[in-house]
DNA sequence: TTTTAAGTAACTCTTTCGTGGTACCGACGA
DNA sequence: TCGTCGGTACCACGAAAGAGTTACTTAAAA
């Protein structure tokens, strides 16, 4: 109540410069809004906050030397109040889930309307968190899910590389019939039939990329 | 030449406000550069091309309603000498092929500079071409590759979806036999040793989505 | 300390996949 | 008219994958 009359200072993280600029438009078009600055990349991006300790940061989550959730991690171990939005095209329910266990304050998506974008500023200013209501279906529709280890996902990644159970096992000195145990779980936790679909299920959900 | 002196009369086709933002910024900065009109959705672009036919397209790869290839396909068939740039995150080099063979002047990444956006706006209206080298590479890369027919395709889904050659037969009304002809011509051309290294490849191409 | 979770391993058995070869047919172009 | 290409189909064989079961170890949690 007493922020309302002040202005907002923002942080724009976001290698797409196109993208930026389209963000610093939308930006300096509200009167309650001040785009304090902006940075390319997640180092920049630390540094620019502790610098300027703006009100709310936009993040994006893929940047070209640290993840942005990474990046979040940083800023927020060292300010814990910081007030953080995750901007991004949707990548699946798993990114969304960790930013959201880091700390983000909101997750949206980068194809939302623009009086969407400020909307959300002003709430997660006024210490509000928000999250699109058809990436809250995609979280919900897997929170009973069990998450796959560490090691199961070292094994997938093998996979969706084309290799054969007896190669995995060799390249990640275990045996066979332990990547076979592997498997069984991973197409279980992900409700697959075969290795293929279990590859399809784990990029859709953003567990690993091709 | 004679155009030289003239403004260039631009429209910008992308269903995300936040870059068609950032887009007009940069178009309006530009002296010699004038955006006449924005379109979210193919047929809006069709639209607002017949009225307004501007000297330079941008034209994102999805849209909500058809592809743009199919868009900048519709547009091309009634102004053969529309020029038209796809601006489009990187989707495998084979939408590059299908966009570059269907006439496009053009192929840039929305992560690419504003000043090489204007760069290639400016020489694909004086009637140039311009591909950047990290998709040109790509594309190169896979030129003596033989394209995947449409039943190949259609096979290869149902792959994607975990189906065995059985069910796929099944589905498709040909013999589990034939399921596995298809299978393996797809393995030869992608270069992969099975279908579960062929769903990697042809998701990084660009040939299917999951 | 007891329990639990993650990772490891072995064995059997069935199903599916991938490879080889051969062959027919319709469409399209030279 | 003669190839070529895409799609279809069958057969046989060996290589993988997947299902089911049991069991040991270590580390963390209760």
């Amino acid at each position: 109540m007493s922020d309302s009359a002040h202005i907002i200072r923002i942080l724009s993280v976001d290698d797409h410069p196109l993208l930026r600029e389209g963000i610093a438009a939308i930006i300096n078009s509200q009167p309650d809004m001040l785009l304090v600055a902006a940075a390319a990349t997640g180092n920049e991006a630390i540094q620019k906050f502790r610098e300027l300790q703006p009100d709310v940061t936009l993040m994006d989550l893929r940047l070209p030397d640290l993840s942005g959730i990474d990046a979040m991690i940083a800023i927020r171990t060292e300010f814990a109040e910081a007030r953080i939005i995750m901007l991004t095209t949707f990548e699946g329910d798993v990114e969304v889930h960790r930013a959201l266990e880091a700390g983000a304050r909101a997750y949206m998506l980068k194809s939302m309307p623009p009086k969407d974008l400020v909307e959300v500023i002003r709430q997660v200013h006024a210490g509000k968190k928000r999250v699109p209501p058809e990436i809250a279906a995609s979280l919900a529709e897997h929170l009973s899910d069990e998450a796959l280890t560490g090691r199961e996902v070292d094994v997938l990644r093998h996979v969706a590389g084309g290799n054969r159970n007896r190669d995995i096992a060799e390249r990640l000195f275990i045996s066979e019939e332990t990547v076979k145990v592997h498997m069984k779980h991973i197409m279980e936790k992900l409700g697959a039939s075969d290795r293929t679909q279990a590859i399809a299920i784990a990029v859709r959900r953003g567990i690993i990329q091709l």
